[in-house]
DNA sequence: CCTATCATGTAATCCGTTACATGATTAT
DNA sequence: ATAATCATGTAACGGATTACATGATAGG
């Protein structure tokens, strides 16, 4: 039993959530990332019903399914995942994050950078926008991590809206 | 025949390296990503065998294969990926680049901010050195695509020691 | 000659995406 | 009531990674 699986980072996440927030079903989690790192860190829903069933076969969350009605399943984490969690965040990375920026690949094999760069610098405009928005709105009560998380994301978006703004002069 | 298949960024890297260089082997392959766009859009060496082999097979590329000794399979563009790689290119992308760094998802779960930061630096440190290095080396005489993409790599890089630098103050 | 490394390739697995589908709830 | 939207889930497919494996070449 318990089939040993490979945690990725979808699955940290699925585990940082249901840490933080207590038992969840997979549509509080689809909210929960909605509502926190779903700007820098995107999931497709059906990931928040297959990875928690995933890791709790492998005994990270335990599954408690609703008698009647909709039968929805609820998931708590256990021992298990709170230690697997607690490893990760303890074992600092040096992995870079890639660039993997699809306007940037396009630039590189020869597309015309001033074209990109009127479709590239509304699009960050407004998510530069959203962040700074958030930070007003929440930035007093966010906690720690995400209120950092946050600051990355608003330095990001200024880089990005400078080096486009350079194409396109 | 040629069954439609779906291109992916990992497609159009392919089309545009044997656009840009001649036919090709995947070993080429392998070697032109890692001399100029690995660092930041990394490929699995695997990926540049099967890949070439889709896009030939859905009619983007023409195989040959070497008659006698290794048998090498050599790839050159058709018209058709000719085509399919001119109308990418001609589109311009609003799609962000999403900041999907794990070193940041740590902290958004709370890893200790300071911890990661001693490791990042010296990572992006390196990285950045070797983004200089190639400019000094190399900014003459780059094609203007990868002079630009090299100078988003710079300005990147600059950003996360400036941040990771303010998290371990 | 032997060994290490470079070069080349295939197979299996699995995660992630896409597509499909239906049950509840709210609004009109 | 009906339509629309929200909520919940499953199935299939495919691309990407991992692991395995062997052929050439160069260095000692």
């Amino acid at each position: 039993m318990s089939s040993e699986i490979r945690l990725t980072p979808t699955s940290y996440i699925v585990l940082g959530l249901i840490e933080g927030g207590g038992e969840a079903t997979p549509y509080d989690l689809k909210q929960a990332v909605a509502a926190s790192l779903g700007d820098f860190w995107s999931l497709q829903h059906a990931q928040l019903y297959t990875e928690p069933e995933r890791l709790a076969g492998a005994g990270y969350l335990k599954e408690r399914r609703e008698e009647g009605g909709r039968r929805r399943r609820h998931y708590a984490i256990t021992a298990k995942g709170r230690e697997a969690l607690r490893d990760w965040l303890a074992e600092p990375t040096e992995e870079l994050t890639e660039l993997r920026d699809l306007a940037l690949l396009k630039v590189f094999f020869g597309a015309d950078a001033k074209a990109m760069a009127a479709a590239q610098l509304p699009a960050h405009e407004r998510q530069l926008a959203a962040y700074e928005e958030l930070r007003r709105d929440f930035g007093k009560v966010m906690p720690k991590g995400p209120g950092i998380t946050l600051e990355a994301g608003i330095a990001a978006e200024r880089i990005w809206i400078e080096f486009w703004s350079k194409q396109s002069g």
